[in-house]
Order: structure tokens, then C-alpha cells, then sequence
DNA sequence: CATAAAAGGCTAGTATACTGGTCATGAATT
DNA sequence: AATTCATGACCAGTATACTAGCCTTTTATG
């Protein structure tokens, strides 16, 4: 052991409560641990940690069975993602490409 | 190489939004990549694959970084966090705790 | 236009995620 | 009550995520 990364607050509670809400719309739909994990491709074990909200399973993951069981990240009823996406591609293009930190001291933020 | 996992579109989109989105912050914020992954306590390696929706990385390493730049997942306006937890939990209370697969068939899924 | 710094890539090393398996426990059916 | 099976926990092995460091390419600014 080296790391033993802290995490915030935030980002535990979201974790657990996506953990919960795959766990409550695999037993929805019946079906079993296995069952999921088999459709998802991945193992049990890592299906337990996902549904324990453990932070350290590839989000890729996470959010495959998150679709499986209909959970839903940016609620995306008002906008599509791929919208969405290309909304936040044209905001992004405004911005300079390269974060520039200033140099000498200049009076602009207050 | 041995996995090369399939991912589905939804996925794949949920995660790029989630890291342009993750981008478009810390630029607002005139944050350097450095900057950012210094505050994180990550390697700028890492938060480069995490701007790119890299679906391996980790979901804490994700999650602290979007709550760094003010990203939140579950629209927390409405609901605080806490409060969407329990009530979930109040919902997987209701549900048994095991699911059970039919031994006999039954007409029952039509 | 010159230059300093941000961003992007790459690599080697090591910590660890994920797997496939087993075992124990408890809960749902008959 | 007996039985069957879902769940939770754990373990060893292997693939790989993450890091630290370095080099190259852009990009903003003086």
C-alpha cells in the first residue's frame, strides 16, 4: 500500500449514489448479480465494488452498467447528449487553447 | 493486450460530455492542467486521459476532478446529494433483497 | 518575432484493478 | 423445515492504470 487517496465528500456521496440507483434498477428489472455482470462483461467481484460505490473501478465500467439498468447520468430528457456535447465543444472554442498565467502582477481580479 | 473492451455509444458519450465538460471548467477558471492536477493530487498523465473521457480511469480520480471545477453529476439544484441517497436507499429497502430466478415456468412476463 | 510556458505524447516502473474461482451465509421458494 | 440459489467476502494471478520524468509541439504574450 502507497496511496490511500482521500477523497472529497462529494465525490463519496455521488459515488454511493450511483452505486445505489444500479443497485435498485438491477433488482427492477430482476435480475440477479450475476446475471448483470454477465450482460455487462465484467466479473462479479467487480460488479460488487460498483454496486458498493467503490472509487477506484474505471468509469467506463461503471457507466456501462449504469446503462444497462437505465440509470442515467445529465439528465438527458430536455437535451440529447450528443447535444449537450456539442454545446459544450462551442463553449470551449471560445476559450484561448492554452491557459496563460499571467507574469508581472496586474490589477484584474477585484 | 488481452481485454480491448466494446463500450456502448451511450457510455462513450456520457464520458466524453462528463470531460469536455471537466475541460471547459478549469479553463473558466484560468487553471493550468498542472494547476488542476496538483490540486487533485493527480498526475497531469492522468487528468490528460481524464479531459479525453478515457473510460479506464478511474471513477474517483473523475469524480474529484469534476467537483474541483464545479462539474456536478445529478443536478444537485433541486435535491441535495444526502437526500437522493436515502430516498434511493428508502426504495432499495422495499425490494427483497435477493433475486430470485423461477425454477418452474411460470406465465407471468407477458 | 522571440520566448517562456502550456499542452501533448511517450516510456519504464510499480501499484493495483479485474478476473475466475471458492467458501460461507442467508434469503426465497416448495 | 428443507433446499436451492443469490449474495458477500476473500484470494492468487495477470493485465493495466497511474506516476514521474523527459522531450516535442503549440500557443500566448512581451
Amino acid at each position: 500500500m502507497v496511496k490511500d487517496r482521500a477523497y472529497s465528500r462529494y465525490t463519496r456521496e455521488a459515488a454511493a449514489l450511483l452505486a445505489k440507483q444500479i443497485q435498485l434498477g438491477r433488482k427492477q428489472r430482476k435480475w440477479t448479480a450475476h446475471e448483470l455482470a454477465d450482460r455487462a462483461g465484467i466479473s462479479r467481484a467487480t460488479l460488487q465494488k460498483i454496486e458498493k460505490g467503490d472509487l477506484s473501478v474505471a468509469i467506463g465500467l461503471v457507466f456501462e452498467v449504469a446503462a444497462l439498468v437505465g440509470v442515467t447520468l445529465f439528465d438527458e430528457e430536455r437535451t440529447s447528449l450528443a447535444a449537450h456535447l456539442a454545446r459544450t465543444d462551442d463553449k470551449l472554442a471560445l476559450l484561448p487553447s492554452a491557459v496563460r498565467k499571467r507574469r508581472k502582477t496586474v490589477h484584474d481580479d477585484f
